[in-house]
DNA sequence: TGTACATCAGTGAACGCGCGTTCACTGATGTAC
DNA sequence: TGTACATCAGTGAACGCGCGTTCACTGATGTAC
């Protein structure tokens, strides 16, 4: 899977510093799902890509900048198209509970390479506050993308959230990343949408 | 935090072994903590419980059986733990909803330490089949341990589960386990307790 | 209880591989005239 | 448009360290008599 298409014969001249640069990124995607954040190598990620080391260096000063940047660029994409997703469907209406949660799952990522990442990243987030620090900054441009679709959701069904609008976000958010996850571990794959019902139930009344 | 005591002076003979196989584990189980699976190497274990490397190799035939053997010995532990604990409360009874999650917080793990080998190891299965079940039946018997707690403590407030109390009981848990964690990546400290009410009220109803 | 022997557990040196890191070099790309 | 030069990006060889893995050895532990 590289990001790199057919352009790469008719590139431009100067492009060849970021093509390089996106297919290292790219390969190191790819390990790092597979493998997990200690389990690649540079030499594993040039290899993919089709490089020596030293192009690695030409282009990162470390594996942690590499992740740095290969974070950056999934979570700006992951938010920039829920926030287009979202002005899409703004349209359509909910007419019951499962109408609501339907509409919340079709905006969010439900990939294994997505999990996986971002199991990894919390994880990592554990042992390095700078990085909890962006991953929280993430995820609250996440829960701000994501609410007016919660809230307005709900009132298509003649529902309010008993507190604050954002927490109920949170919460669901927090919910169906554990419980989705959970299917890649053999899990139970009914109880997202089961535990997202019962919080949306126990968290609103109806108006 | 090493496991062996001050019995180490006056040990019996044939103990020696069993020993140097607890400090073993007990240095892998910190070094696990503080710098995850893929980044604790043979060297920096035997270093840290005071052995050559070849003392680890007259112990454990790899790292992974290393891994497999905490991993055993620490969800035996838990769910232990757990069972004894339940025992022990089960004159205890809840007066509301508030009183049933303290109840169920009572019963569960909530250092740190823990939370990253849960996290590690949800990681580890997402990768590896075998572990993925081995975790399976851990949880499966965590549930069955705590289910009791959870309806005993609901039908003194005067509740009952809407689905399989199983269910329930694994809901909570899952939702435990999200929110507990992002404590550790600065995470909402009062998520647990909310999100955790919510799915009591969405779960269940009055008799 | 003591002595001689057998087994066992951990030592520490040695080997080799994988990989991070550096760097002189080369072919590709860009610029000036 | 073509030629000469400058800069840049990636090559590939080299170095060295960390660490997995092995193994002959030794002191500790256990057994037989």
């Amino acid at each position: 899977m590289y990001l790199v298409g057919m352009s790469e014969a008719n590139a431009g001249p100067s492009r060849r510093r970021a093509q390089t640069r996106a297919r290292l990124i790219d390969a190191a995607l790819d390990l790092f799902v597979e493998r997990g954040m200690h389990g690649t190598t540079i030499e594993l990620i040039c290899e993919r890509a089709g490089f020596t080391r030293g192009a690695f260096y030409s282009n990162f000063g470390s594996l942690d900048e590499l992740f740095a940047a290969i974070y950056a660029s999934r979570s700006q994409a992951s938010i920039a198209e829920l926030s287009a997703g979202v002005a899409d469907i703004q349209g359509a209406v909910a007419e019951d509970l499962e109408g609501v949660i339907e509409r919340l799952l079709g905006h969010l990522p439900s990939d294994r390479p997505w999990h996986v990442i971002m199991s990894e990243l919390t994880l990592a987030a554990m042992r390095s506050p700078e990085l909890a620090e962006s991953r929280n900054a993430d995820r609250v441009a996440i829960v701000e993308a994501l609410t007016p679709v919660v809230v307005s959701s709900l009132e298509a069904i003649g529902r309010v959230p008993d507190g604050a609008p954002e927490e109920l976000t949170a919460d669901l958010l927090a919910v169906y990343e554990s419980t989705a996850a959970a299917r890649w571990v053999g899990g139970d794959e009914h109880a997202t949408a089961r535990v997202m019902a019962a919080v949306l139930r126990g968290s609103t009344h109806e108006v």
